[in-house]
DNA sequence: GTTGCTGCAAACTATTTGCATTCAA
DNA sequence: TTGAATGCAAATAGTTTGCAGCAAC
């Protein structure tokens, strides 16, 4: 379990109290499953380990669905997608913001940050009128196990 | 009409020819429609352009789908997808390959390029043992017009 | 007790597939 | 002529919504 799950547990429970909503074991559930798998999931993956990993609470998919949007619009996870895959979820609790390498014949995903290119793209932005909010930028190739 | 739409039909009679395919009336209108247009569209979209602008071609939108898969696979076009409003295409018959700054508020596209990323891409995939073969970013912001 | 939440099933959206017919080669 | 492509409709995948019962506060 990562260190500061139960930080992030409080934070849902503030989060919820703010906007007059519920404090719910499936809420609960879900975000700590998100933040203790070091995974990039899809909604149907993560339900599918809900229901193995807590059999006896039966959760459904749309649960997982509506609590994966309220999740991401809070902030605590965020979701990327790429090509195929679809759309994939991550927690929100690491060190910083980061980017990904895909390697197109695995499946294998790595994260790095750079400092340079996120300056640049700052400048980019404002260079075309632009206030960034976000980004993402997504590196594919084949990773060094798959050359072999 | 974009110069070098010839080209890029030609390239599409030898890459079906290549493949033992046909080359028919709609795998060319829904190139051309691609080429000729500079907008970022849906498969959804362009099938109403079709629709609209070829009434007497009955064109389906199963013969849409198949025909940006075939044209994405053979790399005459490119998609991409940002967030909400799912998967979207555009030419490969550009200068060269650029990314995209996007406005969250009206869905303004800009496209940029810029050579310093491009090269720090490189360094950081390889630094990670991968060989890169594609990348996409997208800067997400608010653009000018929607900050006033 | 009240209001929001849940699971279920039905609905929806985006995309793909099966099949009889049509068309390019 | 023959195999591939098309349009249509049905099928599928992914996600959302309506609703009756249930749980949090």
């Amino acid at each position: 379990m990562v260190p500061n799950n139960k930080t992030a547990l409080s934070d849902l429970k503030a989060l919820l109290k703010e906007k007059g909503m519920k404090y719910t074991e499936q809420r609960a559930i879900i975000l700590q499953l998100i933040l203790s798998l070091d995974e990039h999931l899809s909604a149907e993956e993560l339900y599918e380990i809900v229901k193995k990993k807590y059999p006896n609470q039966n959760i459904g998919i749309a649960t997982v669905y509506r609590t994966l949007n309220f999740l991401e619009e809070v902030e605590l996870i965020s979701s990327i997608s790429f090509g195929k895959d679809g759309k994939k979820y991550e927690s929100n609790n690491k060190d910083q913001h980061h980017d990904h390498i895909i390697c197109t014949s695995c499946g294998k995903i790595v994260e790095f940050f750079d400092e340079s290119i996120e300056k640049r793209q700052e400048e980019i932005a404002s260079d075309n009128g632009f206030t960034i909010t976000d980004h993402t930028m997504q590196l594919f190739g084949i990773c060094q196990n798959c050359k072999n």
